[in-house]
This record gives C-alpha cells, structure tokens and sequence, in this order.
DNA sequence: GTCTATAGCATGATAGAC
DNA sequence: GTCTATCATGCTATAGAC
C-alpha cells in the first residue's frame, strides 16, 4: 500500500480530535463532513474510508469525548489527597467557559446527545454513573453528587448564554460560592 | 385586500408557537424553514413575508421563550405566599424533561443561543438577570439565586441525554432533594 | 398573503482514477 | 487512502402568478 500500517489510525485519531474541539464550538449537527475533514487537510470524499456515516462519526466522537473528560472529573482513585472541590473550581472557571472546544461535552452536545440514538445515550448514561458513584463516595451523598454534575453543567450553559463578560463571570462565581457553601454541610 | 386585518398577525402568532416548540424538540438549525411553514399548514415560500430571514424568526422565538417561561418562573410578585421551592419542583419534574417542546429554552437551545448574535444574547441575558433578581429578594441570597438558575438548567440538561427513564427520574430526584436540603440553610 | 417555481448553494454519500 | 467529480437531496431566499 502506498501509505505506512499506521496512516490510517492516525488520520482517524487526528479527525476524532479536531472533530470533538470543531462540534463543540459550532454544533455537530450544523457542520458539514467536508468541514471536519477540510480542518485536517483532507478533502470531504477521504471521509467515508473512516467513518460509515456522519453518525458514526458522532458516536466516535463522543465516546472520546467520555473517555477524556468524564474520567478526568472522576479523579484518580489512586491519588485519595483529591478533591472534588478542587475540581469543580476548574469546570467552573471563565477559561472553560470561554473555551468551550476545549471544554465538557455536556453543555455543548447536551442537546443534540439527548435527540441521538438510544446506544449513544446509553454510553453517555454509563459514563455519568460512573462519575456519580466516585463523586457520591468522596461526599458520602448520593443526592449531592449528581446535584454537582448538574450544577457544573448548568452553570457552563447558562454563564455561556449571557452577552456580558461581566455577568458571566459573576454566575460562574456564584456557582463557586454556592458550591463550597453548601458541601461544607454535605461532605464528611 | 385578499385576507383580513388581523390576519397576518394571527399568522405570525401561530408561526411563532409552532416554531417554538418544533426548535425545542428537534433543534432550529437543524429545521429548515419549510418545517415550520408546513407545521402551520403553509408552504415555505410564504415564510418571507413575516420575517426577514431564518435569523429573525429565532430572535422573535427566543424574546417570545423569555417572555413566557422566564417570566413564569420569576413569580408573580403580588403573590409573595408563592414559593421558590414549588416553581423548582415542577421545573424539576419528569413531564418538563420528557417534554422538551413545552419546557424551558435553556436546557435544549442553550448552546445555539451562545452561538447566536450579540442581540439575542443580551436579551437573554436582561431576562435571566431580572429572574436573578426576583429569586434573589426572595432567597435573600444573590450567589443561591444564580446557583439555582444553574441547577435547574444543568439537572435537565443532564437528566435528558441519559437512555434509561430511571436513571433520568433519579437525576431529577436527586437534584430535587438537594435543593431542598440547601434551601433550608439558604432561605429566611 | 400564499402559492408554485426556481435560483444558488451546501449537504451526505458514492464512483472511479491514482 | 485520498483525490476529483458527481448524484440526489436539502437548504435559504427570491420572483411572479393569483
């Protein structure tokens, strides 16, 4: 063949990568496969010797999206010094909320996941089970933690709605304070 | 002329209803024009003599959101018996996650509204200030008021991309329980 | 005001050359 | 594996008949 064994698995991992930043900014459902495909330097017809369809390429995606950013909020359960604290402080900052290619699948996607098939929803369920039940353990609360990932996510939605800078930051860091408030009482 | 007075007006109206809720459930830039003209038993060429442009049609659906639903949940202030808490529960309710097309904007338009003009963003933005504010006086709270908001966004946001209705109810029951307990602390 | 017809462009996906 | 070319369809928006 005229390209190395590996080519391939790169030219799809490149295309997942910038895939997830360019659907998170702009919307999948809006973006055109040429659009994903021109953003590596290739050419919309290359696409379909990676991906069946654009929904397979949605599912692909979002399940690296879990892989990356849920596993990343869960926290190592090797290293016990952490803190949920610690992380919900970095969710909540203007950086994520400024940055949203960067940033959580969630506030993004949410809606375009929630009208996806029933397998993707399925990844995206086990996915935030899994973050519940290591947050829920940290804080000794089941209610608490999925109270959290909800707080965490709405507060990036709604802080990226708003055409102030100003207001922005002041949701977010209202969100903070209530945060830290209140797990005083919840956690141990 | 052909049609009567109120005619284009009633047109209009009915226009706006369907779309609001067709955008809702299914996303608006993902429904072309022709969508929402046959949802009112129209035909798409029609669409061009009450807006514009596909554009205009969002910004008068979205002021049309505001003024229903964020108003709604802001209170009536010449009811101070009526609670934050009741407004939260039924926010926070299965019927509004499972029924997208006659809920909240935020939780299903939220990302397209952070990707629309500065315009849209900063009438959102005076709605979700003024809600701030009426929750704000009744909590006795600025940083609880905005971090409801967030809660209640975030909880259907997430309570809507997962596949099992289970796992869903739990979400919004954890997320109901949370704010109860919080609130306790909160409130006056 | 609404219709049909259409321009003009973008889309998802396929076919065949290299 | 990637290219160009293309099909078939979808889209936003406009033009002109009624």
């Amino acid at each position: 063949m005229r390209y190395s064994a590996t080519h391939k698995q790169e030219t799809r991992e490149k295309l997942l990568d910038s895939s997830r930043a360019i659907a998170k900014k702009e919307g999948f459902d809006s973006t055109g496969v040429d659009t994903f495909m021109t953003s590596i330097g290739l050419t919309g017809g290359a696409f379909y010797s990676h991906f069946g369809s654009k929904g397979e390429l949605f599912a692909a995606m979002i399940e690296r999206e879990l892989d990356l950013s849920t596993e990343m909020l869960a926290g190592d359960e090797n290293a016990p010094q952490d803190h949920v604290a610690k992380r919900l402080r970095s969710y909540l900052s203007t950086y994520h909320a400024s940055h949203p290619e960067e940033g959580c699948v969630l506030p993004t996607l949410g809606p375009e996941i929630a009208r996806s098939s029933p397998q993707v929803k399925a990844r995206v369920e086990r996915s935030l089970k899994r973050l519940q039940g290591a947050w829920s353990e940290r804080l000794g609360n089941d209610d608490a933690a999925w109270a959290l990932i909800a707080q965490c996510v709405g507060a990036l939605v709604v802080a990226r709605v708003v055409e102030s800078e100003r207001t922005r930051q002041e949701i977010l860091a209202s969100s903070r304070r209530f945060l830290e408030k209140t797990q005083q009482d919840v956690q141990k």
